[in-house]
DNA sequence: CTGTTAGCGCTTTCAT
DNA sequence: ATGAAAGCGCTAACAG
């Protein structure tokens, strides 16, 4: 059988009480008599049980992400495991646990998220919050504590990871009008998305209209489809900037197969920088969210709302624009380019 | 308060004991009582508390995954990612939860599997299996049902996934070769990694010596850093074969710098292909060990297992070598390559 | 500073 | 086919 905490206190001359005691510090235990109740700890191989202690106690060392989405959608979005990277930095030093459910449907989120209250995990990350979310009032509801990734506001009861997305919208219009651009346009993803949304809100206020802006759904498929709309006008634009890597990138393999040079001919840029965009050929130009801190603080936020020390919502650091080949070299208009000969 | 067992029975008129079965199905229950549970337990919102359940009954309906390395580490390496979408797509379906724990030491690590075997989980899969590996025997004392990845040999109780990576080195070499390269290099992973030691095995295998065999540690500085080390030979060779692909982009990336031309000067190939591989200039041959297809047989296995139907171990499809630019148009020796001028 | 004990919400015999 | 009741291993409130 397992060693058990009767089993330590027993082994320790002690009860199971000051057994319980030792490991969580709720009161003050002597340092002869924590020493003897640690040695006999390791001498079982003994190891609370989380179940037990949870049940009793009611804090489980877990914290939940729960996934709405395909799985494949985890291996193609670099997104997630930089996100969870990031969370981990924070969980694994204080030896808390991830409990990672992908749920396929909303009645099985639902369940995933009950589960996560009933004794499953201390509170949850929210990822892609939808600008009229049922899980915050569903959550709030279940009194589950929750850190809600970059939504617009502050919710009563909900602490909250911003990041200012559309000021990085802006100053890539800015960047690519300065290279003589005057066709922009802007391959967002469902703008029932938050994120999705505000760049795509930013841009429209940017432009001063929404002629050239194509709703995509964050796929290479769909990144696709819309490139080749968007190039197919009768006036097509001269830059597209995508809302995420994976439409830029399918974006670019199209126009390329088309014949057009990049960035001479077309100029792309995207949102969620990561490693392969500085690979490309030519290198995308893309927005560098931080998701690896965004997820450092979203755990550090939840394990604090857990302690009920209710920290106060943060803006995580601004994104960086890292400017590179698909956006550089464009002339102002009337200009030749010597590369255009 | 949350609705317990207790409070579904008092709805139903029933007692808790035929509430848990009509949720285990450990008996038959009639339609009808099974109809009213259902209805009151969807009315209170009550789902099982994990916590409970797995303290009276043993099953937790999670699997867990403890990974010893730098959180960075599961940001860089897309093995990861790839591997867990794998995993959740068997899981997900089953409505099994992902237990994840990073670790960074292995006291940590011993406390991880501890708790794991002590209600965190039903099983886990162990990744990065050392040849002379202190985890399988713990796991054996500690009777926590595991699926190991890629060992060498069987090992009883356990069931394993394996893959036969020897092979794709050979190929390798033999496309190399064919190409009329005779200085084949390999900048291995560390030689206590089962499957860093089976490809550079497979490597002394087949060239017939270790002279140009390097061992590096699965990072890009390493990679850098051994590449440089091999084409300051007097004597360099004309292709390198590294054992993962963080290690090849980086020596590829600082050839290029060295103003070596790729494949003309130095042919390169990894292993683990990724979707960055395809886009890199030149695109990078590599070896695709199927990451996402070996995390779902890893899961099915374990869910298995902990089922009690004790599956024999499997072995992965085998791996596909994605042939592309970085190894093409080597000339045999004494020819002159048209590019060349 | 330490011992005692009543549950936490569920599963599972043993009855009926 | 269902009910009754004894724990699973731990925490925390109550004693001392």
């Amino acid at each position: 059988m397992r060693p058990t905490i009767a089993d330590v206190a027993r082994e320790a001359g002690v009860t199971k009480g000051t057994v319980s005691h030792v490991y969580n510090g709720h009161r003050p235990i002597s340092a002869p008599t924590k020493e003897r109740v640690r040695a006999a700890a390791k001498k079982l191989g003994w190891v609370p049980n989380a179940n037990a202690s949870a049940l009793a106690g009611h804090h489980t060392n877990a914290v939940g992400l729960v996934l709405h989405k395909n799985p494949d959608a985890l291996a193609v979005d670099t997104f997630f495991p930089v996100f969870i990277s990031g969370m981990q930095a924070e969980l694994s030093q204080r030896q808390v646990m991830l409990a990672m459910q992908v749920v396929d449907s909303q009645s099985a989120e639902e369940r995933a998220y009950r589960s996560m209250a009933h004794g499953r995990a201390d509170g949850v990350v929210v990822l892609d919050i939808h600008r009229k979310d049922w899980r915050i009032p569903f959550l709030a509801k279940l009194r589950l504590p929750a850190v809600l990734m970059d939504v617009p506001r502050d919710y009563p009861g909900f602490t909250a990871v911003r990041i200012d997305s559309g000021r990085s919208m802006e100053e890539l219009v800015d960047h690519l009008r300065a290279q003589g651009h005057t066709r922009i346009a802007h391959v967002s993803g469902p703008l029932d998305y938050v994120h999705a949304y505000e760049r795509a809100a930013a841009y429209v206020r940017t432009i001063g209209n929404k002629e050239l802006l194509r709703q995509g759904d964050f796929t290479a498929q769909s990144g696709r489809r819309l490139t080749s709309e968007l190039l197919s006008l009768s006036y097509p634009p001269t830059a597209i900037i995508y809302s995420n890597n994976v439409m830029a990138i399918a974006g670019q393999s199209y126009a390329q197969e088309q014949g057009l040079r990049i960035p001479e001919d077309l100029a792309l840029a995207g949102f969620e920088d990561d490693e392969i965009c500085a690979h490309l050929n030519p290198p995308l130009t893309s927005v560098d969210t931080g998701p690896a801190e965004r997820g450092r603080l979203a755990a550090q936020q939840l394990v604090q709302v857990v302690a009920e020390t209710f920290p106060e919502s943060v803006t995580a650091p601004a994104p960086v624009i890292r400017y590179r080949g698909s956006t550089e070299g464009k002339s102002p208009p009337g200009d030749c380019d010597p590369r255009d000969v």
